[in-house]
RNA sequence: CGGCGCGAAGCUCAGAUGGCCGAGCACUCGGCUGAUAACCGAGAGGCCGGAGGUUCGAGUCCUCCCGCGCCGACCA
């Protein structure tokens, strides 16, 4: 017994301790620890732990570096910093490159706004310098994105990311152009786009608005090709007769009338029911027969005289539409029967074929222009029917147009020039302007008794956006990549012409063994070897494949890679390896600028002569390429040429917008190149949604701003929120779902914190205690601690990171606070410091922390790091290396470190995944039953408070009373149970009477569970009620646990 | 309209092979005041989007419908 005063009680009691703090203020510390981070230069640390290892390649799709980052981009990059870094605990060499996408239309855009904005036009500019414009702006918008995700906490090789505009990628974007042609890819042929007469220039969809606009509606008659034996049985079928001398025609509708002289096809709905009716001079019409009345009534079918007078046909009925007898039907049949029939063009010395088409409704519209935008016919459909059910088809005017004449094998047929003038070949209208020539057409069909019905029609229509003016559609050469055409076989240098196939060898690395027959059968094939994540994104990619029209590459933009094609004056384009790769050398020194900037001699083979005519004289392909072309080629342009990457990626992780998109572009290009998908996996995610389930749209005002977010609240919520949902659906995300998030992030704080405030003092090489050693509620925590490594780590291999959240929250909150910290803090904080049932418990604190702080690490990536850096082990090795450092720097007063000194990493970002022990089941079974018997005395404590019997369950004394297994049980762990129960004494008796018949499992069992006061008086120092209390001397108002620990302590030096 | 997906407590999610729908958070109430802008407990809260069908029995299987999202763009 000590000759010292005795201690002062609370200052003996070993409360947690920790420079850990309970507040994250994440929106300070966070970009502390990033500045750290980059003056250590943690990425390259990692690089170099991991040089050798097995790589795991995850594939950067680039964002587009046009806006700022919007919840969609950070939740992207935050999944693939999850995935990376994942990897990387796992043990992999995982490097992150991240991309940008730098060319394309939006940029364009903007350029074009910040010049109108200046009062100037693109045109006022050249070329050149407007595509620096466009340059700078990408440059200046990746600046700001790389920023942004940066403070997200993203590790990735930021100094050098790829970009779709630097020299060495654009040169590979025209190379891998060059490998699609020398396989025989490659086709020119032409398609309609929107097109603005009086800027003379193609237009994108969002280039153009819809306005109110006035056209000519006209009804046209198209006559039956009769000399056909299809023809004459139609004939017999609807007149009974083949030498009926009445001529059968098919009504068309149009509201562009100059689009007749380029009239080629009739479509019709095979779902349809057309009619053949009586009508003018003896002639018989083809309409839809929902909409005879209609044709009826515009064309003065039936009773013409009535028409005019308007005089009511009958007293029943004096409805206006009733005044028209509904001509006679002579036959109905489905559209389906007219498919390959011929009509003759309604005055031109030419065939129009009729065709079965989806597109065709009843509402009228079904017309080349209008029909693009489907929203817009689908709303007007509903308001009232125009038109016949028969679509006048001009393939070179129309996208549905296009479409089933494509399948149809008719022209894409364009008498129309850039300023959108007639050409020579159109008869009567040569030269003329076809808005104007409008009237005249409409005019000379009726001359030739052609028209049924003329009338103005008032409608949306699609006008330019720069210069307001009308737009029209037609067909410009663009260049295609067959999905069809088989890969062909080594040539010589052949160029491509208008229907022709560029045909060259094969390259080196391509592997012809896998060699596709075409691009679309080598999807297919390549489609079922790649993982799918979650596995219908292999249906969706199969049926997209299996329906897809082949791939217009050809942009009419300038800020893009230009497609590397030559033409000579004798007409024959060039395009051949040996020209596209020398093209791309001088990409690959001068960017894609120096096509601009140079003639076509310089960009050729010096003495480059056209293969065809001998000649020299060339001009420059003017269209760029796809910018989903761009990014196709990342696989090869990026995978191949940064050091640790190979090709192909072990996984590529987008939004499902991607299927049509980066996914198709990049296994197009990976096919072209090696024959192969650039992926192994693909893994896709949802859309980000509000609240309601609604898109997200920063007009609609329900976005939520990442960077705003991240300020405020700190990119860990933010990683949590991506974690805590389910990303293969679409995920929500508003301010209650943050608040949400928040609270679950502040639960994991806290256990974190409460492991790390119990280990203050706690030098893990000095004090840890044997396994065999420990308590075994300790092992049980460690056994609880090794299923949930199992789990987290297992759940992070299959990308089910939401998984993570749930093993982690759930270990958080039942196992550890509810259940472990609770019943552990009694021991931690009276028994004696160094005492072994404390440091029993430190033990296992110290693997729970250490081990979540790298389960943590990939979504916590702050906090984690936070927890890493307050572990006992990383503390002592720090101080080490400081101590070290001091001694080097000649500092003789720092006190030597005591301690482990064994190397810890400086972040936890370099550590590896904690490793599960063998689970110890029969212990984990044992608890089980334990902690179901300590919810049937938690629910009676609740009563005995609801009486005030008690207030803290330290007033309880409890009384259980069973029999069988279960008292087998509880009398094993008799004297842990007031501790398990956190109640200060608890009277085991076994149960009189066996209960009968054997319940199912021990709970069963009968189990009695009363509850009272405790006996004896409440100890100063513990707060647990004991009789001793008041038999010491030195301590009178402590426990005889207590005075124990106190001995100890003084033992050792006093309080601390 | 076509392809694909989703719809379960206020929120985020578990619910192989059909068998009384669970968890955490939020909420309400209570306890504690030695994790304290913490901690512990209890309670309440679900026509499992709707309607049919198969079955002794359906959140789960089938059909149809409704709602929402992505794709069908020279958007990325």
């Amino acid at each position: 017994m000590s000759t010292q005063a005795p201690l002062e009680l609370k200052k003996t009691v070993n409360l947690p301790k920790t420079a850990f703090a309970q507040k994250a203020n994440l929106g300070q510390s966070e970009p502390a620890r990033l500045k750290r981070w980059a003056e250590m230069g943690l990425y390259e640390l990692i690089r170099r732990s991991r040089r050798g290892r097995e790589r795991f390649i995850l594939h950067d799709g680039p964002p587009y570096a046009n806006a700022d980052i919007h919840l969609g981009t950070a939740m992207n990059k935050i999944l693939k910093d999850i995935v990376v870094k994942s990897r990387t605990m796992m043990g992999y060499d995982s490097p992150y490159v991240p991309g940008y996408d730098c060319h394309g239309l939006p940029i364009e855009q903007h350029v074009e706004r910040a010049l109108d904005k200046k009062g100037k036009k693109k045109s006022d500019l050249s070329t050149e310098s407007f595509r620096r414009a466009c340059r700078e702006h990408a440059a200046g918008a990746l600046k700001s994105q790389t920023r942004d995700f940066q403070r997200l906490g993203i590790l990735g090789l930021w100094e050098d990311p790829y970009l779709t505009m630097s020299n060495h990628y654009e040169a590979e974007t025209a190379r891998q152009f060059g490998r699609f042609v020398e396989r025989g890819y490659v086709y020119k042929g032409a398609r309609p786009v929107y097109w603005c007469i009086h800027d003379q220039t193609a237009l994108a969809e969002a280039e153009v608005e819809y306005r109110e606009h006035t056209s000519p509606s006209v009804y046209v008659k198209f006559p039956l090709a009769e000399d056909s034996l299809e023809a004459k049985t139609l004939k017999r079928e609807i007149l009974g007769d083949e030498d009926d001398p009445r001529r059968i025609f098919f009504l068309i509708w149009t509201t562009t009338p100059w689009t007749l002289p380029s009239n080629l096809g009739i479509a019709v709905n095979p779902q349809f029911e057309y009619a053949a009716i009586e009508g003018k001079d003896g002639e018989v019409y083809v309409v839809a027969s929902e909409l005879v009345t209609h044709v009826a009534q515009k064309c003065g079918l039936g009773r013409p005289a009535d028409l005019t007078t308007g005089e009511p046909r009958g007293q029943s009925d004096p409805s206006p539409s009733a005044v028209v007898w509904p001509p006679k039907v002579l036959a109905r049949f489905p559209g389906s029967r007219l498919e390959r029939l011929e009509a003759r063009h309604a005055w031109l010395d030419r065939p129009s074929l009729l065709m079965l088409g989806d597109h065709v409704t009843l509402g009228g519209e079904a017309d080349a222009e209008t029909e693009l935008d489907l929203k817009d016919a689908r709303d007007r459909r509903v308001t009232g029917k125009a038109g016949t059910g028969l679509v006048h088809t001009a393939p070179g005017h129309g996208h549905d147009d296009f479409v089933i004449g494509k399948a149809y094998g008719l022209d894409i047929y364009c008498p129309v020039d850039n300023a959108g003038r007639f050409t020579q070949e159109v008869e009567h209208f040569a030269g003329l302007s076809v808005f104007e020539a409008n009237p005249g057409i409409v005019e000379f069909a009726r001359g030739r008794g052609a028209l049924l019905f003329a009338e103005e029609y008032a409608h949306r229509y699609p006008h330019c956006w720069r210069c307001k003016n009308p737009v029209i559609f037609r067909a410009t050469p663009q260049w295609f990549i067959s999905l069809d055409a088989a890969a062909a076989a080594p040539a010589a240098d052949v160029e491509t012409d208008d229907d022709g196939r560029a045909r060259s060898n094969f390259t080196d690395n391509y592997n012809e063994e896998v060699a596709p027959a075409s691009l679309r059968a080598g999807a297919l094939r390549e489609i079922e070897r790649v993982r799918w994540v979650p596995a219908w994104g292999a249906d969706r990619m199969r049926n997209m494949q299996k329906g897809r029209p082949d791939w217009c590459v050809s942009r009419q933009r300038v800020w893009g890679v230009p497609i590397p094609v030559f033409y000579c004056a004798c007409g024959e384009a060039t395009a051949s390896r040996a020209t596209i790769d020398h093209v791309a050398d001088v990409f690959e020194r001068e960017t894609t600028d120096a096509w601009y900037r140079r003639e076509a001699k310089e960009l050729l083979p010096e003495g480059f002569r056209c293969p065809a005519c001998g000649g020299d004289e060339f001009t420059k392909e003017s269209d760029i390429l796809d910018v989903w072309f761009d990014s196709g080629v990342s696989s090869v342009a990026v995978l191949e040429s940064y050091e640790g990457l190979r090709w192909p990626a072990d996984v590529y992780l987008e939004g499902g917008d991607q299927f049509r998109g980066w996914f198709n572009s990049s296994l197009m290009v990976g096919l072209a190149a090696h024959g192969r998908a650039p992926y192994r996996a693909v893994v896709t995610h949802g859309w980000t949604l509000d609240a309601q389930g609604r898109a997200m749209h920063k007009s609609a005002g329900n976005a939520v701003a990442p960077e705003e977010f991240v300020k405020e609240s700190g990119a860990d919520i933010l990683r949590l929120w991506v974690t805590s949902s389910d990303y293969r659906e679409d995920m929500r995300c508003s301010p209650e779902i943050l608040s949400r998030v928040a609270d679950s992030y502040r639960k994991i704080r806290n256990t974190a914190r409460f492991a790390l405030g119990n280990l203050d003092g706690f030098d893990p090489e000095r004090d840890s205690v044997a396994l065999g050693d420990m308590r075994e509620i300790d092992r049980w925590a460690l056994a609880e601690l090794d299923r949930l490594i199992e789990r987290a780590v297992e759940a992070y291999k299959a990308y089910d990171f939401h998984s993570v959240f749930r093993v982690i929250d759930a270990f958080c909150t039942v196992t550890l606070s509810a259940r472990y910290f609770d019943i552990i803090k009694d021991r931690l904080y009276t028994y004696a410091p160094r005492s072994e049932a404390r440091r029993s418990a430190q033990t296992a604190l110290n693997h729970i922390a250490d081990a979540l702080a790298r389960l943590l690490a990939p979504v916590l990536s702050f906090t984690a790091d936070e927890i890493w850096e307050n572990l006992p082990e990383v503390k002592a090795w720090n101080a080490f290396v400081a101590d070290k450092e001091a001694e080097a720097a000649g500092d003789k007063e720092r006190s030597a470190v005591t301690g482990g000194t064994g190397w810890m990493p400086p972040s936890v970002h370099i550590a590896e995944f904690p490793v599960a022990q063998k689970v110890d089941e029969q212990l984990l079974e044992r608890w089980e039953h334990l902690f179901g018997v300590r919810d049937v005395v938690l629910h009676q404590l609740e009563v005995a408070r609801s009486t005030k019997t008690i207030g803290s369950s330290l007033d309880a004394k409890v009384y259980i009373e069973t029999e069988g297994k279960l008292y087998d049980l509880l009398s094993h762990y008799r004297d842990e149970l007031r501790f398990i129960f956190i109640v200060s004494q608890v009277h085991l008796s076994r149960a009189a009477k066996p209960s009968e018949p054997p319940p199912k499992g021990m709970l069963g069992t009968v189990l009695s569970v009363a509850v009272g006061r405790a006996d004896g008086q409440k100890c100063d120092r513990c707060w647990n009620y004991s009789t001793f209390v008041g038999q010491s001397n030195r301590y009178p108002t402590v426990c005889e646990r207590c005075v124990e620990a106190l001995a100890e302590i003084e033992a050792e030096g006093g309080a601390r």
